[in-house]
DNA sequence: GGAAAGTAATTCAACTTTCAACTAAACCCA
DNA sequence: TGGGTTTAGTTGAAAGTTGAATTACTTTCC
């Protein structure tokens, strides 16, 4: 956090000019994808999760890890699982070796669903972003990002390692 | 839409690593900078809301104009104006020249908000992204993000015109 | 000039997400 | 071994969001 009062750094014209184009555009491109996916009656965040359990060993993974990796709360995960039950793509089984836990495992409905929405979505990630870069666009995409990532993760970390002194 | 299937078009190795590399850094960014506006007790589209009444003639505008440049819904926007007219950020004044609108005011309060909010904000974009790209990577940002956003609205105003007939 | 169509904004009902509290099991270690 | 602490996951209530319906006006056009 600051700690002191110091001149703030305004964004030059150039700066600014990056983050609005990059502010305004992921948000009507995740608009799009969105709304790319409502004939599937999907969210991006279910499409997530369904990515996911699909990926992992024996379709399964336990509730917090697929918290953590499709970056939804515990409890929001909580709450759409029993959605997405009712839909019947998935289900929930207890956890022999943690009885505390349980385990999010993917249903073949789900599986079903899931690949028939995922050419649609490749289709829609390509028309909405991925075609519209040159080969080069896409790699100097993914250094950048993957330097702000990290970034990302490391200030994460620090700043959670000085809140639990 | 689709009118027939083809073999969909699956993204290579390079795609699909700008793809995750972009999508998981917007999100954990878009996290970042909403948690560092906490502590003034706004949210991102709270901030945009004061920034675009900041910048307008005489602080105001129409409640669609701001529902549309601050990409809100309109039925958001007016729930969300009903909380930020509680904590005395803004106003509505009812419009003379056209009596079904009303235009949103931003107040001395809100003003002293942005203001206090603002050096804070831009740091955090700062630290959470502008900081960590090179000029050049500013300007790439800028030129491939530009391009994917008229495409996107291109694209927008096409879906909108096929659906009106 | 007045009926039909269009527009601005709000409200309603359904749904989703968040926040804080809670249950139950596991860990830890003296 | 047993008390405190941590962890896994769920829950219920409150807050936020959405899209359709509604209200109140304006515009259009014959």
């Amino acid at each position: 956090m600051a700690t002191k009062k110091s001149e703030p750094r305004w964004l030059n014209p150039r700066e600014m000019k990056a983050w609005r184009s990059y502010i305004t555009t992921v948000r009507r491109m995740f608009e799009a994808l969105e709304s790319d996916l409502t004939p599937h009656n999907l969210s991006n965040s279910d499409y997530e999760v369904l990515v996911h359990l699909s990926e992992a060993e024996s379709k399964r993974l336990r509730m917090s890890d697929l918290a953590e990796i499709a970056m939804l709360s515990k409890s929001r995960l909580s709450h759409r699982m029993k959605v997405m039950e009712r839909e019947g793509w998935v289900k929930r089984e207890a956890c022999k070796e943690d009885r505390r836990g349980s385990w999010a495992v993917m249903t073949d409905k789900g599986w079903k669903t899931l690949v028939k929405a995922a050419p649609d979505h490749t289709e829609s990630i390509r028309n909405r972003f991925i075609d519209h870069l040159t080969v080069k666009d896409q790699e100097d995409l993914a250094r950048i990002f993957d330097r702000v990532h990290t970034q990302l993760r490391q200030q994460y970390v620090e700043e959670n390692e000085v809140s639990k002194k």
